[in-house]
RNA sequence: GGGCUCUUAGCUCAGCUGGUUCAGAGCACCUGCCUUACAAGCAGGGGGUCACUGGUUCGAAUCCAGUAGGGCCCA
């Protein structure tokens, strides 16, 4: 068979992942072996495969794959989150293209089109992760909207809600415009802006010309203000103690406050208070009972109290008050100003402060075993200083507010049966409710009394509970599954959601399961682009990750996202990673193509350089196995690839093969090609989490195999010992061969010309190597000798000469300007090195190791520089 | 403004408890090679006052303090 020059990874790609498929490898169920549990981060239904989901799954990947091969029962759940304010935004998009209106529909009515475009979308990146490779029980495939999820969320609240945890409140809550919801503080993104700072003058009650001027970015709020605010210990305003102001326009009284809250420095040092529309004035509004003006509508437009403005909307009435306030001469001056102002992550609205009634979850009990058990290394986090970051958020947390008015979503189960803020019950069916609510109200209400509400709960509010309900942890507690696969082993996710999902999935392990809900936390680091922007849909900069694999192959792409990326580092993603991980996975591919053309003449010998390398690469491969097993124990998984690669390309390839490869369309012997093979096959092996496909495709091609064995099944290498000295032994001859290369080329010698060498023999010096010096050096003989070698070019390694005799070109003055060099260098080593050993102190206090191997340093310059000067003095 | 963190070759990063196994790796770059496994390759090579300043020490990329400049989180 013809075995093409190079790999093309699309046909194989395809056919194995369906071969994986078919033979249900990465199905899993609970039998005897050791649990590897990963719980995939549900991407939103939403979403399409961006780099960012590329570098978490294939690092997921790497960790299944790695478990399944070291014999453990390996399980990696993927599936989707309905991402409610994601989807919801989507989908009313979508209507409104199409000339419908949300509310134009009931609330089953769109939630049969979200639905609608659930099935349509919801799996597209599921469809794109298995292109990647990725070994999920696709079975298991959970959405956190099935129905058996669903009911796993509604308990969770109910129970909370019972334990008194979850409660309803009126709260400033940050409230989104433009999707007419509260957001959680974490959905909300501060931007640095300019703006503007009005200086509003405001009459002083029952004085004729007396005025308080105060400076606000929002000059629309003054038609909400309820009070003015001073420092106590501001000596400019004593007189206005216990005054009242005039609101602008509103013509309402207003009392001016003392408060040592107000910041003497800022603006004019007295500060307008508007409760109902900015957070830090509405504690002062509770801490000073002022009465609370709402002035704005849900929709971010005035409402009656906006007076004339009434029905505009909150950017216009800032320009129109301004006006406004110029001509009746309130407005003293306006400055340029730069602020931070809320946008929502979803739909960039600026966020309006908005005190509502919504649903809370008291946070102090929960997050308490979730910061133990972090900072005392129980779960475990890399890197771990992401820790830091973890605890000042979990010692400063607030209450949870999930509640979200929307519709696509976990309807929260409380039933409303009166006006009151009190006549509402919380359970799982009307039937129950409608029990509850007789007991509660002490009346009898009918099943068409009751009103459910209208919100659902938090995105956030069920994928906390996805590493327990993916195996239905709270519907069935103490089934099978859970009991296995519970606590999970590895989470991969980037640290953007540490305190949306990570921190919270703790809690919940820790209320529920009384465990927690994963031993390690990989944080991956932040996708971008080279100019260091991070990769957006948006922004477009971001690389189809569909094309990539098409033009790089998924193995290509996958080594590419892996090579620089250690764990928490953003990623500067550049295309030419993904060459450098095709032109890997095309290396090893020709490897195979060379050994696969080896003819075997069971007569042959095995020569005595093959033998060695044969050893050698044996050694050689446990010292990276152990290594390679060190760095997979720290989740330095670059490390791991970058170990792997060299092992591949230089120890392989460059120079294993190089020594054991016979001549041109010559045969070879029995014992090294079958050692070869073994070789390749670990080799392989370890490659394979990296490169699950061209590792599968030449598995096959390497030998005939029985069916099912597979690669990606087979026994992950361990390290037995290995003998240092060996290694060691085979650099210096690597040097040496390096040397010998290095005169070629200095000298314009042909690789096919062969060369002599002699060497002035020194016990340093591997002579047991000596063969594979020949092989590669491309000696024509190799002799020792007391004497140094006149007309000669020469190095020296470990104070042994090395000498190959003048062919016909000669280059005196080149060999002598080498030698110079090295000469001064040595010189200038030698003194650095007296100079340590002449200091007292320094003999004195420093160990008596380190002084020896500085003595031991000293005295093996003195030799290198008395051999190299005698050196020169023969070229002379 | 508060907390955390970072600054090492052109780029991306390793360098644990201070001592040539400490100045490294991969890529990029330069110079030779179309040497029949691989030009998606082979062989060789150049390149860094380890951000700056001071301190501790016999000895500092490594420990301490400060300065400058990035990043993240929170207000």
């Amino acid at each position: 068979m013809e075995i093409p020059k190079n790999y093309n990874p699309t046909e194989a790609e395809e056919r194995w992942y369906k071969h994986w498929l078919d033979k249900k490898y990465f199905n899993s169920t609970p039998d005897d072996r050791e649990p590897f549990t990963v719980v995939i981060p549900p991407p939103n239904v939403t979403g399409v495969l961006h780099m960012g989901h590329m570098l978490n799954n294939t690092i997921q990947d790497v960790l299944v794959r790695r478990a399944r091969m070291q014999g453990k029962n390996a399980c990696w759940v993927p599936g989707t989150d309905h991402a409610s304010i994601a989807t919801e935004a989507k989908v009313v998009q979508k209507l409104r293209k199409e000339g419908i209106k949300k509310s134009d529909l009931s609330r089953d009515e769109f939630l049969t089109h979200a639905w609608e475009w659930k099935e349509k979308h919801g799996g597209i990146i599921l469809d794109q992760l298995k292109k990647l490779g990725a070994s999920c029980d696709w079975d298991r495939t959970h959405f956190t909207m099935d129905a058996d999820y669903a009911d796993s969320v509604i308990k969770v609240f109910i129970d909370l809600y019972k334990k008194g945890k979850v409660y309803r409140g009126a709260r400033m809550i940050n409230w989104d415009p433009e999707a007419k919801t509260a957001l959680s503080d974490e959905e909300v993104i501060h931007k640095e802006v300019n703006s503007k700072l009005f200086y509003l003058r405001y009459k002083i009650d029952g004085a004729e010309d007396e005025w308080i001027t105060i400076a606000t970015t929002r000059p629309e709020t003054i038609l909400g203000d309820t009070a003015i605010c001073i420092n106590p210990n501001d000596v400019r305003y004593l007189h206005l103690h216990g005054k009242q102001a005039i609101v602008p326009i509103a013509n309402r009284k207003i009392p001016i406050i003392l408060d040592d809250y107000v910041d003497m420095e800022f603006g004019t040092g007295c500060l307008k208070i508007t409760p109902a529309h900015d957070v830090n004035d509405h504690e002062l509004g509770k801490k000073h009972q002022l009465e609370t003006i709402n002035i704005l509508n849900a929709d971010g437009t005035l409402n009656e109290n906006g007076l004339h403005y009434e029905g505009m909307d909150r950017f216009d009435v800032r320009k129109k008050i301004e006006e406004e306030l110029n001509d009746k001469g309130y407005l003293v001056k306006v400055e340029d100003h730069i602020n931070k102002i809320g946008f929502s992550e979803r739909t960039d609205a600026i966020i309006e402060p908005r005190i509502s009634l919504q649903w809370f979850l008291d946070m102090q009990q929960l997050a308490k075993p979730a910061l133990e058990n972090v900072m005392n290394g129980n779960i475990k986090f890399y890197p771990d200083n992401m820790k830091n970051t973890y605890r000042h958020w979990m010692e400063n947390i607030k209450d949870w507010c999930i509640s979200r008015q929307l519709w696509w979503g976990h309807r929260i189960p409380a039933w409303y049966f009166g006006e009151g803020d009190n006549d509402f019950v919380v359970a799982e069916t009307i039937e129950e409710a409608l029990t509850l609510a007789k007991e509660k109200s002490g009346k009898a209400i009918l099943a068409e009394d009751l009103k459910q509400d209208e919100d659902v709960l938090d995105t956030w509010f069920s994928s906390w509970l996805w590493p327990i309900s993916v195996f239905k942890g709270l519907n069935e507690p103490n089934n099978p599954e859970i009991k296995y696969y519970y606590p999970t082993n590895d989470l991969v996710t980037a640290p953007e959601i540490m305190f949306f999902w990570v921190a919270r999935m703790i809690m919940a392990g820790y209320e529920y399961m009384d465990e927690l809900p994963f031993k390690n936390v990989y944080f991956t680091g932040i996708v971008r682009d080279k100019l260091g922007r991070k990769m957006s849909k948006s922004l477009g900069n971001s690389p189809d990750p569909i094309e990539l694999m098409q033009k790089y192959g998924a193995d290509g792409v996958r080594v590419g996202m892996l090579l620089s990326s250690p764990a928490g580092n953003d990623l500067p993603f550049d295309s030419g990673l993904c060459e450098q991980g095709r032109n890997f996975t095309n290396k090893v591919w020709n490897a195979f193509r060379l050994i696969d053309s080896w003819e075997v003449n069971t007569d042959l010998a095995q020569p005595k350089s093959a033998e060695l390398a044969v050893n050698w690469f044996e050694n050689k491969c446990n010292e990276a196995i152990r290594f390679i097993e060190e760095q997979y124990d720290k989740f330095r998984i670059s490390d791991v690839l970058m170990a792997t690669y060299k092992l591949v390309w230089d120890d392989f390839c460059s120079w294993y093969l190089e020594i054991v490869k016979p001549g041109y369309q010559q045969p070879i012997d029995v014992k090294t090609k079958e050692s070869t093979i073994v070789f390749f096959e670990t080799i392989l092996k370890l490659m394979h989490p990296f490169t699950p496909f061209v590792t599968e495709e030449l598995w096959h091609l390497l030998r005939k195999r029985d069916d099912g064995d597979d690669i990606l099944i087979a026994d992950f290498p361990k390290a037995s010992t290995f003998d240092k000295k060996v290694i060691a032994d085979f650099q210096l001859t690597f040097d040496i061969i390096s040397q010998i290369r290095n005169i070629r080329k200095q000298q314009n010698i042909a690789q096919k010309i062969k060369m002599d060498l002699q060497i002035k023999k020194n016990e340093l010096h591997p002579s047991d190597l000596d063969a594979v010096i020949v092989k590669m050096g491309n000696l024509s003989s190799l002799q020792y000798v007391d004497e140094k070698v006149p007309n000669s070019y020469s190095f020296l390694i470990n104070n042994t000469e090395y000498f190959v005799p003048f062919g016909d070109n000669v280059d005196l003055t080149s060999e002598r300007e080498k030698l110079q060099e090295e000469l001064i260098y040595t010189k200038g080593f030698l003194q650095s090195v007296q100079k340590k050993l002449s200091n007292e102190r320094f003999v004195n206090n420093a160990p008596e190791q380190v002084v020896a191997v500085e003595k031991k340093k000293a005295a093996d310059a003195i030799e290198k520089i008395s051999i190299i000067e005698s050196k020169l003095a023969d070229l002379s």
